[in-house]
DNA sequence: GCGACCGTTTGACGTAGGTCAAGGCCGGCG
DNA sequence: CGCCGGCCTTGACCTACGTCAAACGGTCGC
């Protein structure tokens, strides 16, 4: 089940480490403070109050197609990618699978409603991550109530997106969900600060098959016919020019 | 767009409503307190408290395909179903629609983590609602932060839900989409200390089918199907009889 | 530097479910 | 009371996408 290192997906670690090697020299710890931050952004807590928040952090290093954890597992912690790039998955008894998301620098994963793990998770790249124990966690927002407030936003904003997943799923053609998937991966990465045109899409065809209810051979079929019609380029690396953005966005919302 | 009333809409209501006027009968309020209550069922407020919650919100009627908001339309209300069933959705410009999930009493809608909904509601059979002005409950949670862990609460069960759905529209077959509706239903009617067997579905075959990613007819054509292998039957009124929920049950998880 | 492995691409073919069209059913209204 | 307009059902046919299979190409281990 688990993916062995491929060539392939070396070649764009190197490809994405600088940009995010960066990215995390900026912050000034290696792991804790800069996650606190972002989940505390719109709560700024104060000096004493943000070091009892990092003392409960740790560092996670997985690489590429390490487990993070299962769906069913016990939901003993929540982490927030500070680098790399993860997915998360369900499975059904027969081995189909449907990945529920794709998680980048910034993004968290296990906030469980119930007391297990609701899916998968497994790093695509290499990836780090922080680690914060749920227990401790929840205790800490009986103490600084503002933290809700950040995680009830960032629910409600993984809520529409997951929404607009639905409709992607449910109604677009294979056509419509690899332009949808493409400008989606591009409007990530802007957020973060990367380069949104010539976009990295460090998954595999597989993976964005079950990510997009499709397979793989649909998956290369559909980016070949939008590379015959100069709506994309396919780069080294995994890198994904879009040539047409204009063009993109009209087919991505089913015109 | 709208639906106009249909005499086998009518027959559902009939239907259902004594049992959702018994629910409503037994809190001492109309409207207001009940859902007060159950938006702070885990977080209890104090008399006062209470009062001050209950007085922000109003009572909203609704017969059936009377629309409560559109997607894109400023979010100033979030709303809470005391009766009847609503459906949310979600359009392609050329009409194709996607249902992002059926609402029943104790839902609430409308949380929106942008400035407008991310979606339209619509009523399926004659339901009232309980309107919470946005901003005011806002200011209600700045007041009373332990609210805020009850929708962060609601927000993760939706998005466990969301989830779930996401391995349906994108892994399952229609045999299977349907299986694990009814059994959904039946589930959430239970929640509702309604009879989960004998399940009532008051919507029609084609916002099932938008529901699932089908059309009506292949949602019309599977019914059959599981009628004649003796797992379903189809009574009067919108209620379906699941006669063998383990071989349904088999079926939704893709056995 | 060569072979093997994996992921990707491409082709030929099959099929689940969509489309189109025609009846059937039922409640409401004239 | 009988027509009308929804929805639901059923049938015949079609197609987008899945399946199966083979060839390709980059990377890594040897």
């Amino acid at each position: 089940m688990h993916q062995t290192l491929s060539p392939f997906d070396i070649s764009r670690i190197r490809g994405l480490a600088p940009a995010q090697e960066r990215a995390g020299a900026e912050k000034e710890s290696p792991c804790g403070a800069c996650s606190v931050r972002h989940l505390t952004f719109c709560a700024p807590l104060g000096e004493e109050e943000l070091n009892h928040v990092t003392r409960i952090v740790q560092n996670v290093e997985l690489h590429p197609g390490d487990p993070l954890f299962d769906e069913g597992e016990e939901a003993t912690n929540i982490y927030s990618v500070t680098a790399g790039a993860m997915k998360v998955y369900k499975l059904l008894p027969d081995g189909r699978r449907q990945i529920i998301g794709f998680l980048f620098s910034g993004d968290f994963l296990g906030l469980a409603d119930d007391e297990v793990y609701a899916y998968s998770a497994e790093a695509i790249i290499h990836s780090t991550l922080c680690r914060f124990p749920r227990r401790k966690l929840e205790a800490l927002l009986e103490r600084y109530p503002r933290m809700e407030r950040r995680l009830l936003g960032m629910a409600s904003h993984e809520l529409a997106a997951a929404q607009e997943q639905m409709l992607l799923l449910g109604r677009k053609t294979a056509r419509e969900k690899i332009a949808s998937f493409l400008l989606l991966l591009g409007q990530r990465a802007a957020q973060r600060g990367q380069t949104a045109n010539p976009v990295s899409v460090p998954m595999s065809r597989n993976d964005i098959g079950d990510y997009l209810g499709l397979t793989t051979e649909t998956v290369s079929r559909t980016f070949t016919q939008l590379r015959q019609g100069k709506l994309i380029a396919l780069l080294p690396a995994g890198r994904v020019d879009l040539l047409d953005v204009e063009a993109l966005r009209e087919i991505a919302e089913g015109n």
